[in-house]
DNA sequence: AGACATAATTTGTCCTGGACAAAATGTATG
DNA sequence: CATACATTTTGTCCAGGACAAATTATGTCT
């Protein structure tokens, strides 16, 4: 079975820690000359661990935009150089003291900071904006090497901890629409989930989060129990575009006529053609506007 | 590239949406000849919903510890009978009230009901009694069928509400040892996880949590930067046992001989050999204890 | 009979090398 | 300068074989 020993990961070890599918794998060794892992006594691939450290730093170009054939084959120190350049330095001024802290490690610090954060300006601005510009700061820090992935995980745990300690002690209003909030299988970001949830609660709509990733099947089912009216989906940067459409209109296949289907979130701003009958809710604030004209569409029937 | 057309699924999707392999599908049904997905027009196969439903109660059975081959041919109907016995039935007692608001999806009825179990007990007898059981009562009747993976959603977001909420009002203690506190990477199960954040806490250790997921190499980043003593991992029983074992050795091999590595959850219970140098920690309690056991062994160095 | 070593079976993962369609890029034409 | 068309790039999928770890069955010895 999977075995991960002697220095090196199996390629289904590297498939888990990268992010990179067997295939992508195999067929970049095929292509690319890179990987080039070592075989074990019967064959299988053992990847040494500088090898799986590189295709991180590929992987996180590719996410980028740039082309595979262009990067797999270059030096980490190569990659390095690509990486300072080829990401918008925007937009992380205003964050610094967000990212030292970040980068020193003290996450009872960077939880005071947020709370202060929010105390000062309210939830709406806390969210629609600090929160927005923060990830965006943090995600570009990542993109630069200057904060590694287990810095971003830490981030987000203290965002999650400050935001659900305060969706807490919000009234707890129950007026329509109520929104079923999720992210597909293999959208594993929370964040954007529980800032959504966050608005529309603000909004007195009755919101039914249920985490990240939820098969399509289970969507419909909740749907229907919980007398649904929207069903709202997030992604994230890093998920595939065309994936994302192609479970957007599954899923608007699926769900009754009467339901309607919202989808937001930075791996959504890419898209050529979206589906029908699915509305794209980019920047936070549409999803208030979104809300306004559910309501008044509904406004005679209820 | 992938494909979700027409209503059958492409085996990606399948994968992402039952969590079997591509390659556990497709030897399936080499040897067993179930799934027997229709093709598209280039040969790739198309899976019908009613067989990806149907793989899901299989994949219920084996996780079970039940023999694929014994289950995969099975229909549906049959497939529930196994479930509905095969299980153990204790322990879903007490829980009757969680369960029918969890059945009834009243989100807000089962947060009132936790946070009232929370006053009324303190948070160290509701984390390790009231959730160890709950949880358990939860994993039962979602192999009985009773329940399906939405509501086990739900339910997961709202402990982790209370969860997050009540740790928010905890003294800030900054004790030895610091545990750098996660999940490997294909363990996303993140109540585990927090439980023990929340007893660690309660005893004044000084927890980091990354949340879950997180790559060896981060581990090794996180523990230097963040000059941890302990690194605490959670798995949960869907993890597969040989690939806990294979994360852990590799992982102690990883670190130094100073940091110690605890690991603990259902995952690890039908464990045959633990890894050398490993702390398996199997009833939530235990964990009071090796906090104990460290402390006394580092006091005279402290 | 029961413990234990050994053989047979089951099962998940990995292999190769080919194929194809969607996306991205480049090129010609209005 | 935009739009239609050709080309390249890239991710995913296929078949069918192989193997080792895990599990179960079988035989042997005390």
């Amino acid at each position: 079975m999977t075995v991960t020993g002697e220095g090196g990961l199996s390629i289904g070890t590297v498939e888990r820690e990268t992010g990179l599918s067997k295939d992508v794998l195999r067929v970049w060794e095929r292509r690319y000359g890179f990987p080039r892992p070592w075989r074990d006594s019967s064959g299988d691939r053992l990847y040494p661990p500088e090898q799986v450290e590189q295709l991180r730093l590929v992987k996180r170009l590719v996410d980028e935009g740039l082309r595979p054939g262009r990067v797999v084959r270059l030096d980490p120190e190569a990659l390095r150089r690509l990486l300072a350049e080829h990401v918008a330095d925007s937009a992380l001024d205003g964050h610094d003291r967000l990212l030292r802290l970040l980068h020193e490690g003290q996450p009872q610090a960077m939880a005071n900071y947020l709370q202060h954060q929010l105390a000062s300006q309210g939830l709406q601005r806390f969210v629609m904006e600090t929160l927005v510009q923060a990830n965006q700061a943090v995600g570009v820090a990542w993109a630069h090497g200057q904060i590694s992935i287990f810095q971003e995980h830490l981030y987000t745990e203290q965002v999650q901890n400050v935001l659900r300690q305060a969706m807490g002690s919000l009234p707890q209003h129950t007026e329509a629409p109520r929104v079923v909030l999720t992210t597909l299988p293999g959208e594993l970001h929370s964040l954007g989930l529980l800032m959504v949830q966050t608005v529309l609660t603000l909004h007195g709509a009755e919101v039914r989060s249920f985490g990240t990733q939820m098969p399509m099947t289970e969507i419909i089912a909740a749907v229907d129990r919980h007398q649904a009216d929207v069903v709202a989906l997030s992604f994230s940067a890093a998920y595939p575009a065309p994936q994302a459409v192609e479970g957007l209109s599954a899923l608007r296949d699926l769900l009754p006529a009467s339901v309607a289907l919202w989808a937001g979130g930075a791996g959504l701003r890419a898209l050529r053609s979206p589906p029908e009958r699915v509305r794209i809710i980019d920047p936070l604030e549409q999803m208030v506007e979104s809300l306004k004209a559910w309501r008044s569409e509904h406004k005679a029937v209820g």
